[in-house]
DNA sequence: TGCCAGGCCGGGT
DNA sequence: ACCCGGCATGGC
């Protein structure tokens, strides 16, 4: 898996993910971009900036609806503003509201908890895990599999926990390596491995297979 | 104009 | 254990 790693790196240069501020606009970004493109998401999170509503205590006493309208552009706007409740309703009640004691909790407890947490599945959960929080659990996304499967390493039946066993099983678990691989293989992703892009033919990284 | 985007959930087989 | 429909907006 590091061959393929050096391949997009050197393609494609240090991505420097993930594009936010702070922890807490990571977790906010990872739940408004669910099945979503990151143009609308971005319009979502500066309606939230100018509102000053990128703090848990702020959300947390925002009403549902203005929380809705506030995130409207990244579409899934009822449930996508339901979801974060819950995110804050937890961080509030475990952690006083602060993202700097929740970093202190354990990574498999907090993935745990995280994903008790209606809304936040196992994709979501990793990408606050690693982007927000600095543990090292691989995030692995739609365009991964499509990668792998494309690139011949998975045969496309493979679940979440499958091919994250795959990278977190043979490559060393450094949370810079995970956030610049996964963040590579978007941006691999966005350009030539698109849904309906039949095959990579024009992909600018020829992996070896085997 | 229709198709798609960095998912997740609930209900049905 | 899968498979599907629903959830919504904005860009190409």
């Amino acid at each position: 898996m590091l061959y393929l790693f050096y391949r997009l790196l050197s393609h494609f240069g240090p991505q420097f993910w993930w594009p936010a501020k702070t922890p807490f606009e990571v977790m906010v970004g990872a739940i408004l971009t669910q099945n979503t493109a990151w143009s609308n998401v971005e319009k979502a999170v500066k309606h939230l900036e100018e509102a000053e509503a990128l703090d848990p205590k702020v959300i947390s006493s925002l009403d549902v609806f203005q929380l809705e309208r506030l995130i409207r552009p990244s579409g899934f706007f009822r449930v996508k503003a339901a979801r974060l409740k819950a995110l804050v309703v937890y961080i509030m009640k475990e952690f006083k509201g602060d993202v700097e004691t929740m970093g202190l909790k354990p990574g498999w407890e907090l993935r745990r908890d995280l994903l008790s947490l209606h809304g936040v599945g196992e994709e979501t959960a990793d990408s606050i895990l690693l982007y927000a929080l600095g543990k090292p659990f691989f995030v692995v996304d739609a365009y991964t599999k499509r990668i792998l499967k494309r690139c011949g390493l998975i045969r496309g039946s493979e679940s979440y926990g499958d091919i994250q066993r795959l990278f977190m099983d043979t490559l060393p678990g450094d949370v810079e390596l995970f956030k610049e691989y996964h963040a590579l293989l978007v941006e691999l992703g966005k350009g030539y491995c698109r849904a309906r892009d039949p095959q990579c033919g024009t992909c600018p990284v020829k992996v070896e297979v085997e």
